[in-house]
DNA sequence: AAAAAAC
């Protein structure tokens, strides 16, 4: 194979060398020879190792691991010389029932027992005789309730002649509890100048400062608890068009705050509308059904979101910006108690956010109608549209009793939303407005990408390379292609000594939110991740995402790496590539061009002999064969362009690798057999 | 030869 030639000069020291990481403490790349650090100190590891935890790595940190990190005390003496507990494994820790079963216990919807709180102060609200009932522990927790209170002509008066446009009074410990994150604050004054295009008849004009709309004294007041200074890009052109009613296709850098770029104009008309219609059905329905729990919920607003974790992020987001107001939000997904969940919804349901199957069950289950449905987000919607969730999707925008397009209000937003998605997102918006703020798909420049060079045998060991070089409390996340790669990666890390944790579908949703709970909090530095944890999530503090296995579509991928390098901050990701990843090559080349990042000559070399190889590849293979008869491979980026064809490319200037591009280096590998399996591979089958 | 999303 090519590797034998390539190990002089692109082995994986020297890459390792020129990776340039912060604290690039890096072992075992003195020498000439690579030694694993898996291999290294074997000897050292039995008398400096107390405990085992840095497993003969003797540089003083593990992965940025103190040994006086709090997570030790959890573990028993079994665990003595097996490096840290990961305490969201049962079978791991014997640490369950600490955090996440107590949580369970009082109910996964405690916190938002505290966001009725914010009906709270009305004292003569939901003293209903159903909560009466119950001990005096839960009253506390129920009286303060509104419409959720059971007697239903007493819901229904109370309901009358509110004026959803005032705030309702303060509660100061559900404050606390909402803004008292770190990092709300979104800092982009220096996006000022990022491309912007907006397509559509009758855009309205931007703004530039939150107080340029007329949003209310609720949002007003929850953009300052968040801290929220200026608006982002997105938020500058999404926020008035949301605003003036109209549609919108909307493609924004990850990391940018596209969340708020929706929740804020949407819940603002809400505030300024009122309920309206859905009032009136929520009342019907609370009176042909006498019984507590028999009530349908009509929520004004739907966001539907790929994952159930992002779906729980947008719900946590929508709890702030519906802070003392009327509108309640709630949130469905799968994995999860779906008693639980119907009981919150009949508490009341204005904005609800859902992953797509269960909220089709609940829908079935006749909790949840679409009638009175009048903004329909679709958060990373090309994922939401492409074939896995595009049957559901119409199913849930189509097929039932939503408001056709036209009478509500359609909006999209993504990352990525390759033409061809952009196409079939027509189908539910109409006169819309398109907007991309920055090129669509394209990366962060805030993000530094690092690609590198490791076959399959090595990937372990260059990781762990990368891991100790990671500085102290800084997040690392590491993807991988499949679960049981996951499973099988994180139990490595595991036995030398890391602190991690992994998220995958595969996983139970306890176990999910758990991973990514000591994962946010840094309990658990590392998490290893497939495709579940690539999109949306918003995880401060990331500072390296690391592709173990890169993706297979160059969507994948942004997304991926967008999860480090938000809201004007740094990040790090790298990529390990070898001969499996000849697919995403050339896209992969796009990208770092694009966002000016230094590209391997291997890699553009690489790109050239695919091109040459494969004319017709691309990211086809994705929509060729689900959409039917149409032709959707029209637009496809990917497929044009030559090597030569990109203007204002420098092919020298890549340092250390300079003398290496151009044709020979690519007939070498030509020649070794490499071009010839990629022309014929199809990677998921065929 | 995959991930995700309901039970």
């Amino acid at each position: 194979m090519s590797h034998v030639a390539v190990e002089n000069v692109h082995g994986l020291d020297q890459q390792l060398a020129a990776l340039d990481l912060s604290s690039a403490d890096v072992q075992g790349v003195t020498g000439r020879r690579y030694i694993p650090p898996h291999l290294r100190n074997k000897e050292a590891a039995k008398n400096d190792a107390p405990g085992g935890w840095d497993n003969g790595r003797s540089n003083g940190f593990v992965n940025g691991y103190h040994d006086g990190r709090d997570n030790r005390m959890n573990g028993g003496s079994s665990f003595a010389g097996r490096g840290p507990i990961r305490s969201d494994r049962g079978g791991r820790g014997g640490f369950r029932g600490f955090g996440y079963d107590n949580k369970d216990a009082g109910g996964w919807n405690v916190p938002k027992d505290n966001a009725y709180n914010s009906f709270g102060g009305r004292s003569d609200r939901g003293k209903s005789s159903f909560f009466n009932d119950r001990g005096s522990s839960s009253r506390g927790r129920y009286e303060r309730g509104g419409f959720g209170g059971g007697g239903n002509s007493r819901w229904v008066e109370e309901c009358r002649d509110e004026d959803w446009s005032k705030p309702l009074p303060p509660n100061e410990r559900l404050e606390h509890e909402l803004f008292s994150g770190s990092n709300t604050g979104i800092n982009f004054e220096k996006y000022d100048d990022i491309p912007v295009e907006a397509t559509g008849h009758n855009g309205p004009q931007p703004i530039d400062s939150f107080h340029d709309l007329e949003m209310g004294e609720i949002i007003m007041g929850n953009i300052n608890l968040s801290r929220y200074t200026r608006p982002t890009p997105v938020q500058k052109h999404a926020i008035p068009i949301i605003k003036s009613k109209r549609d919108l296709m909307a493609c924004a850098q990850t990391g940018s705050g596209k969340t708020a770029a929706f929740l804020l104009p949407v819940l603002s008309q809400i505030y300024t509308d009122g309920p309206g219609e859905a009032l009136q059905a929520a009342k019907n329905s609370a009176q042909e059904n006498g019984k507590y729990g028999r009530r349908k919920q009509y929520p004004i607003s739907l966001v539907l979101a790929p994952t159930r974790e992002l779906a729980l992020q947008i719900y946590d987001e929508a709890r702030k910006f519906s802070y003392r107001s009327h509108v309640r939000p709630c949130v469905v997904y799968g994995g999860a108690d779906i008693g639980q969940q119907i009981r919150d919804l009949e508490r009341g349901c204005h904005l609800l956010v859902a992953t797509p199957g269960r909220l089709v069950d609940m829908m079935e289950r006749g909790k949840i109608g679409l009638d009175y449905c009048n903004y329909l987000v679709l958060d990373e919607a090309d994922r939401m549209l492409d074939m896995g969730f595009e049957p559901q999707i119409r199913r849930i925008v189509e097929q039932d009793t939503m408001p056709p397009k036209g009478l509500r209000q359609t909006m999209m937003f993504s990352a990525t939303f390759p033409k061809e998605i952009q196409i079939l997102a027509r189908d539910f918006l109409e006169d819309y407005i398109f907007l991309a703020v920055g090129r669509v798909g394209s990366t962060s420049e805030n993000i530094t990408q690092k690609v590198v060079w490791v076959e399959e045998n090595d990937k372990r060991s260059f990781l762990l390379d990368l891991l100790n070089a990671t500085g102290k409390d800084s997040l690392t996340l590491v993807f991988v292609e499949t679960k049981k790669g996951a499973d099988a990666l994180e139990d490595f890390l595991y036995r030398e000594g890391y602190a991690c944790t992994s998220i995958h579908g595969d996983r139970s949703q306890r176990d999910r939110e758990e991973a990514l709970h000591q994962f946010r909090s840094g309990r658990c530095p590392i998490l290893v991740a497939t495709a579940v944890a690539a999109r949306g999530l918003d995880i401060s503090n990331v500072k390296h995402v690391i592709n173990f296995d890169l993706p297979s579509d160059i969507e994948e991928y942004v997304h991926r790496i967008g999860r480090t390098g938000r809201v004007g901050n740094l990040g790090l990701a790298t990529s390990f590539f070898n001969d499996k990843n000849g697919n995403i090559t050339k896209d992969l080349l796009d990208i770092l061009v694009e966002a000016k990042q230094e590209v391997p000559s291997w890699l553009e070399s690489l790109a050239y002999e695919h091109q040459h190889k494969s004319s017709s590849r691309g990211r086809s293979k994705r929509f060729s064969g689900g959409f039917g008869a149409r032709d959707y491979r029209q637009n496809s980026s990917s497929g044009g362009g030559g090597f030569g064809g990109r203007g204002g490319r420098s092919t020298g200037g890549h340092g250390g690798n300079r003398g290496f591009g151009g044709g020979g280096f690519g007939n070498f590998y030509s020649s070794d057999g490499y071009g010839g399996n990629y022309s014929q591979v199809d990677w998921w089958g065929n």
